[in-house]
DNA sequence: GGTCGTTTCAAACAGACGTTTCAATCGAGT
DNA sequence: ACTCGATTGAAACGTCTGTTTGAAACGACC
C-alpha cells in the first residue's frame, strides 16, 4: 500500500497523483485509505516516512584514520549516488527530494531522521578540513557541497537542455565525484587549484579585492 | 491580466492556481482567458515569457580592464540579488525559479532568452579564470558557481529548518556573495583558500590521493 | 443610424477529485 | 454456531476544476 502510494506520489507529486490510482495500483478498495490513514495527506506523511526507512540508509562513518580528504571524497560519491541518483533513482530517492523543495509536515521528521545526520557528518569532515572556521563558515561550505551536488538534480531538465544532452550526459557520477571533490579540496587549500599548472600561480596573483 | 496570472501562478504554482482566481485579480471575467490565450497552459507559457520580459534583466557586461576575479564577484552578486533574491523576491523571479524546477514548454524560450545568455557568460569569466580547460571542465565549474547560488533558493524551507531560522538568517547576501566568490577563487587558485591562515600552507599539503 | 466583427458577461456543462456512506464480509473469542 | 468488532466493497455525494455556450454590450465604419 504505501509501496503503492511512494511511487505514485514520486511520480505524480502530491496534487497529481489521485487516491484512485494509488489504491488499483496496491489492489485496494478506494475506502481503504480514508479507513487506515484518515485521508490522503497523512498518507502522504506515510509515504515519506516509509521511504526513509526503506529507502538507502547513510554509509557508515570512516575509520578515523583515513585522512579528511578521502573523507570528503567518499562523502560526495555516496551523496551523488544515494541522494541524487542523476542515473536510475527509486522512487524513495525522488519522493524525499520532492520534500526537501516542498516541504509539509512531513518535512520535520525527515530533517531530523535523514537529512540532519547526512549534513552534520559533513560539517564534520569540513571542520576537520578547516580547523579555524566559525560555525556560520562551516555551515555555508556544507551548503557549497551539498549545492554543486543537488544541482544537477534539481535543475537537471534545464541544465540538460542549457549544454545539449550529450554534454549533460558526459557529467556522469565519476566525472562530478572527482569535480565536486577536487573544487571543494582546492577551496580549502588542500588539492591543487583548477586552471594552473603550478602551485606557485596561488602566490602570484594577489588575494581578491 | 499577465500580472495577475504571473502572481498567482507564481505563488500556487501551475496546479494550485486556479483561472476563477486569476480572473477575479484582473478584474475579468472567467471567459476571457479562453477568449484571449485559448486555455489555462497558454496562459501559464504566456505568463512566464511576460515574466521574463518584465522581470529584472541581466546587467551589462564589465569593462575588458577589469580583472575576471573582479567580475566573478559582479556576477555572483548580481545573479543572488536578481534570480535567487533570497530577501525579497517579486513574483517574476519566483515564476522563473519555478520554470527551471518543473519545466513546461514555455523553458525553451526561457532557456534562449534568459538562462543561457546569464551563463554562457559565467562560462566566459571561468574560462578567462582557468585558461588551460576544456569545455566539460568548464561546464562543470559553471554549476559549482550557479548550484552553490541557487541552493539557498530551492531548499530555503529545509535549509531554514536544518540550521535553525537565525543562523539561516546570518546567511544574508554580503555574507554569501562574499563566500561563493571566494570558495570559488580559491578552488581556481586565485584567492587564498580556506582553512589556512598563510598560503605556504597550501604547498605543505600534498594533493588528493 | 445601422451593421458587423470583436469583446464581455453570467450561467451552465462535464469531468475529476477527495471523501462519505452503508451494507457485506471476514475472523477471532466464547 | 454465534457475536461483535474490524475490515472491505461498490456506489454515491458534494465540491471544485477547466472549459464552453449563447446572448448582451461595445466600437469602428459606411
Amino acid at each position: 500500500m504505501l509501496e503503492a502510494a511512494g511511487e505514485e506520489f514520486a511520480e505524480k507529486g502530491f496534487d497529481g497523483a489521485t487516491v484512485r490510482v494509488i489504491c488499483d495500483r496496491a489492489g485496494m478498495n478506494l475506502a481503504a485509505v480514508n479507513y487506515h490513514f484518515g485521508d490522503k495527506e497523512q498518507l502522504y506523511e506515510q509515504a515519506v516516512l516509509h521511504a526513509h526507512r526503506c529507502g538507502p540508509g547513510m554509509p557508515p562513518a570512516e575509520d578515523a584514520n583515513v585522512s579528511p580528504a578521502e573523507d570528503l571524497r567518499h562523502y560526495v560519491a555516496a551523496f551523488l549516488s544515494n541522494v541524487v541518483a542523476l542515473q536510475s533513482p527509486t522512487w524513495h530517492q525522488t519522493l524525499m527530494l520532492r520534500e526537501m523543495v516542498n516541504p509539509t509536515r512531513a518535512s520535520e521528521a525527515l530533517v531530523r531522521e535523514a537529512i540532519r545526520p547526512r549534513f552534520e557528518r559533513l560539517s564534520g569532515i569540513l571542520r576537520r578540513l578547516c580547523p579555524g572556521e566559525d560555525d556560520r563558515r562551516i555551515q555555508a561550505l556544507s551548503f557549497s557541497v551539498v549545492g554543486q551536488c543537488l544541482h544537477y538534480k534539481l535543475t537537471r531538465s534545464i541544465s540538460e537542455r542549457l549544454v545539449g544532452a550529450e554534454a549533460f550526459g558526459r557529467l556522469d557520477p565519476e566525472y562530478l565525484t572527482d569535480h565536486i571533490t577536487r573544487f571543494t579540496l582546492a577551496a580549502l587549500g588542500e588539492a591543487p587549484p583548477f586552471g594552473s599548472m603550478t602551485e606557485s600561480h596561488v602566490s602570484r596573483k594577489g588575494a581578491l579585492k
